[in-house]
DNA sequence: TTGAAAGCGCTAACAG
DNA sequence: CTGTTAGCGCTTTCAA
């Protein structure tokens, strides 16, 4: 592999001039020819490790994410490498299975590898910690989940507002016992949608003992949400509605529903996040739609404003969710 | 940040020393004692681009696939995943989008930046070309999909023997006219999964003539077998089965029976490949199972083996696919 | 505009 | 077993 100096040798220049010539510096336009058809001969491209070290900053973003198989994150990074791409970052993912200890190591690579920041959707709001990289100067964007003490710019979803329009939607088309399935106890989305639900459910005169006594906190997977229904459906008022807090646990919900030989719209249900491959689902399903591709984007461009030396202040953008009905919440009487 | 010079000064030996602790090299116990508590005092972790830029090589793998958002490459990606934490091997996940293009500028970027070694499941058969990456000396593993003209161990399905023996289960189940909806004319999955099932139809005595005409190849994603459904139903002589050769295409082309008031099993469907959420399918799907965890694992065990310096001739894997009938292909009739 | 030279933090060869 | 030393490939002063 070439490295600088032959292609300063073959080129007749000094190894600086090279440099120059690919980092924008002033070269005259006869010698930048000379470099480039040297380095095109020799099949150089530049040791970005050897750059890494020399600009104690490597051109690579990590992006730390909770669930690899979860469809919203994976439009969220896709969101994040197409923006990415624009200033020539890359972006290196990772995959934190819900598990601090697993985010604690990724985070500590991102450091020992001088990354030129970190966008991270946190595994748990109380014990996620960021400080180390804050503390070192790592420009750090929070995406979706904001960890608790964390001073970095953030790109969320209006959870409460969306989790409060749920509820309200199932309310409006008739359904009485509407029951909540969330997330677990440390993540803000989970409770940030819960207090929407309360909310929602308080307003409408629900006394909230019956509202505490119709919630659920699983995990987020499919699991979580199975098992999560089976218990609400055992309960001695069984609810005839859910609303639940994320994509996954819907899935499993249906699949609960299905084995007790209940279906929507009898029984309401609304899912806060598009379900995967929602075409497959009978009847189809309401959703609050979350603008996942855009989380991504936003997280990173925010990142890239800060790499460019921006020192606004910290900010944290709040993106809209927006409920889309359909049949599965038509109503309790199969009416319309 | 601390480095390693600081820490060599505060445990009072030198920086050689201090390497050698962090690194497996002989150093008495008591030494080694004092240079771990100073770089605990002075949190000292080593910095890793400056050890790849010496070593030459880092200690990163990349894995390159081609959609992110097909679990088949999720699944695959865990297994690599779990196999590579193993030996202290990062995973960058690259995704390809099917385009030789972006491919390429990863690959450039897993050579630019040091890579320990590569997994690939190919964009494309013909035009990926992995052999910058071999002339260098770096390890490549293939997966899932061969690149014709490479030289690199790889890990594969069977998928001839699982096209054949699918279509001759739907042959079996006595479907007459059993279509195929496979992948891009370029890759060798799809390739070999239509030389199953030509191979299984030829057997039957159905003409060569009857089955080209009810092939069609789409792109490996949900439109794709949408539209290819669609072309197939609106034939002069529509198929009463189909065999596709992988999972997004069968949900769009469950979407495109759907719409055409066609319901399995009356209509035959048998999917290559564990289709998403199948729990959300009805009636549940006949699939042939792929084992994408191992083939990330043992792709992953590969190359650290070759990492580990193993001159082993080249060597191909192929691990075993399973046919899991449903009830999606219980026979035209709806008998049992 | 250009080149010489220093040095990023680490490991490995060598000498002790 | 330990320390000294050289250098991985690059960027960036500084002086010309």
């Amino acid at each position: 592999m070439a490295n600088i100096s032959d292609v300063a040798r073959t080129a007749g220049v000094s190894p600086a001039t090279v440099s120059r010539v690919f980092n924008g510096g002033r070269v005259t336009a006869e010698r930048a020819e000379r470099v480039r058809k040297a380095a095109a001969e020799l099949g150089f491209s530049p040791n970005r490790v050897a750059r890494s070290l020399r600009m104690q900053r490597a051109s690579v973003i990590g992006l730390l994410i909770p669930d690899i198989e979860n469809p919203f994150f994976t439009s969220l990074a896709r969101g994040v490498e197409d923006s990415a791409q624009r200033t020539n970052l890359s972006v290196v993912l990772c995959n934190t299975d819900e598990d601090v200890e697993k985010e604690r190591r990724y985070l500590d690579i991102a450091l020992a590898e001088q990354m030129a920041g970190v966008i991270v959707a946190a595994a748990s709001r109380k014990r996620t910690d960021l400080s180390a990289l804050t503390a070192r100067g790592m420009p750090v964007v929070a995406v979706d989940r904001r960890p608790r003490a964390a001073a970095v710019d953030a790109v969320m979803v209006d959870n409460q507002h969306g989790g409060e329009d749920a509820t309200a939607h199932l309310l409006e088309r008739g359904y009485r016992r509407v029951a909540c399935i969330t997330g677990p106890a440390g993540a803000s989305t989970s409770e940030d949608r819960l207090a929407g639900y309360r909310a929602a459910m308080h307003e409408a005169g629900v006394p909230d003992d019956w509202t505490r006594a119709h919630t659920r906190h699983a995990d987020f997977r499919v699991d979580g949400g199975y098992a999560a229904m089976r218990e609400l459906l055992a309960l001695r008022t069984p609810p005839d509605a859910v609303f639940v807090a994320n994509n996954l646990m819907t899935v499993g919900a249906l699949q609960a529903l299905r084995e007790a030989g209940i279906e929507p719209p009898e029984f309401g249900v609304l899912s806060f996040g598009d379900v995967p491959w929602a075409s497959l689902v009978r009847p189809p399903l309401t959703t609050v739609q979350l603008p996942s591709y855009d989380l991504g984007a936003s997280a990173a461009a925010l990142l890239q404003d800060r790499l460019a030396g921006s020192d606004k202040p910290l900010q944290t953008v709040v993106l809209r969710t927006v409920l889309q009905p359909r049949e599965s919440t038509r109503g309790p009487d199969g009416a319309g």
